[in-house]
DNA sequence: TAAAAATACTCCATAGGTATTTTAT
DNA sequence: ATAAAATACCTATGGAGTATTTTTA
């Protein structure tokens, strides 16, 4: 169905005048008369009465016009949904992150972009470094804030750039406080103290890089890894040493999940420094991801605060 | 925006092969290349990525295709919306009826209709025969089910038809029955009663038919008029006549409105008989109403039953 | 008789065709 | 060497233009 007659029809039901419909379809009267003959033809119904110099609908002509209009406004909304597609004003962006995000620079980054960029469907899933690593490679999410190894690279599909980097600090169980099993030196934890704690941590094979470096860290304290439990999620993390079964190594922003039962202190000395980052499929032409992208870099929406 | 290179998008998405896309698209493989170029310039981004014999969506073009999808299925659906509409299988049909219609002639013809017509917006409005007459005059509502005068004609702008004879039977109180008010000949109610009683009527001017046609009755057999109360609805009616407060003569089908403290008998001699028929505007070209009468006529969807 | 729609024809823009080249495996 | 897309060029359909006639208030 050619919507160039449906145009004709549609404008001139407003006028009920060929000759200013005409006038406003920016064409001459003639050829609208034949268009709108024409498609009467192809309906095998009139769309109008011409009668005593006026033109009127009739009841079929009103009853198609509404299903009308809405195609061609349909029709017409095209090309401005493609603009907004290909500007990466309208799409979908998937982000995964670690679940250290949450605390540090996801609500933040996501506040930033959601407010550039409303009409993008903003997907967010936590998962942990492998799994955000493997979907990417798999085509699976357009981007992933990880915690990058550093001995091991990234697959070569995928870019990096670095988000933030954060002292760790140590979260610890009041109770060994008022117990007296550890005794703080002007508010920080000592290396004997550390030492003789088992750990709370990520399992290896989930986030080996900030397995590595707390396992590094104690043991270049001259240390043996003791491990109470492992959790792959922050929040089960602080919960474990709340209920008093280890220590665990944490990035600093982890102070804004306040927790009774659980204290964050300082590492008494050379606190060892965890990064992360935001990783994606170099070939990933979305232009949601494009505009995020540059959120991220800081060139749009404001200064990038607590950036690296 | 033409929908002819929307086309070529959709069904390029889908084969993801000039070739096949153009023969499905009955075309040759040429001017698809070129159809799908223009596209890309104009909207200012690529939708596909040719590469190593093979095509691909960008992600910009995968976004894209849904919308476009939609506005060409609705542009299609127009044609199909026409023939419908023409054909009167969709569309609206105002039909307004007097409240004796309720109990006779309605509920089959509506059902008759909308078995035929399922995705017709059957709009059903109760109203006095006056209302009715009025409103269609006025180029409102499409077809109702009244009352006509004996005396006056239609107006000329009408056209009816009539659709069903009643006689005339009694409606009375139960309770005038106990306390021997009234005594029943052979189950029929004699005219002394009738004559001793005040009746429940529609007002003149609200069914002037029915009205005359009771008075008529009543004066007939030597009596005078006493109007007990007026009302506007049967169900109005008979609830006054339960309470006690008169007699009524009501259209026989009326027997389908059972209530207590009300019992229907035969009227002794030479009941009236009252015709309800369907009165539309001559000049009214609606599709729905074309079918709506053809149902009326008995011509479709089977026996017309108990129609005049 | 004047205003508006219909008819008759003319023209040209462009969608699509054919022939051919380029490209990548 | 072959399959597939791009390029080059050509054709003709039909949408819109101009001129004119018909209709009716």
């Amino acid at each position: 169905m050619d919507p160039r007659p449906l145009r004709h029809f549609a404008t001139l039901a407003e006028t009920l005048h060929f000759g200013r419909a005409a006038e406003r379809l920016g064409m001459t009267q003639p050829p609208l008369s034949q268009s709108i003959q024409a498609l009467e033809r192809r309906l095998g119904a009139a769309l109008f009465v011409r009668t005593k110099r006026s033109v009127a609908l009739t009841p079929f002509g009103a009853a198609w016009l509404g299903p009308v209009r809405e195609a061609l406004a349909a029709l017409d909304a095209l090309a401005e949904k493609a603009r907004r597609l290909r500007d990466g004003d309208a799409g979908r962006l998937e982000l995964s992150f670690v679940s250290t995000a949450d605390y540090s620079i996801l609500p933040a980054l996501v506040q930033r972009y959601a407010a550039l960029h409303p009409d993008v469907d903003l997907i967010l899933t936590e998962a942990t470094t492998d799994v955000q690593i493997e979907a990417l490679c798999r085509g699976q999410g357009s981007a992933g804030i990880v915690i990058p190894g550093t001995t091991e690279a990234l697959p070569p599909r995928l870019r990096y750039r670095p988000l933030i980097r954060e002292a760790l600090i140590a979260a610890i169980p009041e109770s060994w406080i008022a117990e007296r099993r550890i005794r703080l030196e002007r508010g920080r934890l000592s290396p004997p103290d550390l030492l003789a704690a088992s750990l709370v941590l990520f399992p290896r094979r989930s986030s080996p890089a900030f397995h590595d470096l707390v396992t590094g860290y104690v043991e270049g304290l001259g240390g043996i890894i003791r491990i109470a439990q492992e959790a792959i999620q922050m929040q089960t993390i602080i919960a474990l040493v709340s209920a008093g079964m280890g220590i665990a190594l944490v990035p600093e922003s982890l102070r804004h999940l306040a927790r009774t039962g659980v204290r964050y202190v300082d590492l008494a000395r050379g606190a060892p420094v965890l990064e992360t980052g935001l990783a994606w499929r170099a070939d990933d032409a979305a232009p949601t991801l494009a505009r995020f992208l540059a959120v991220v870099a800081g060139e749009i929406g404001g200064a990038a605060p607590s950036l690296a």
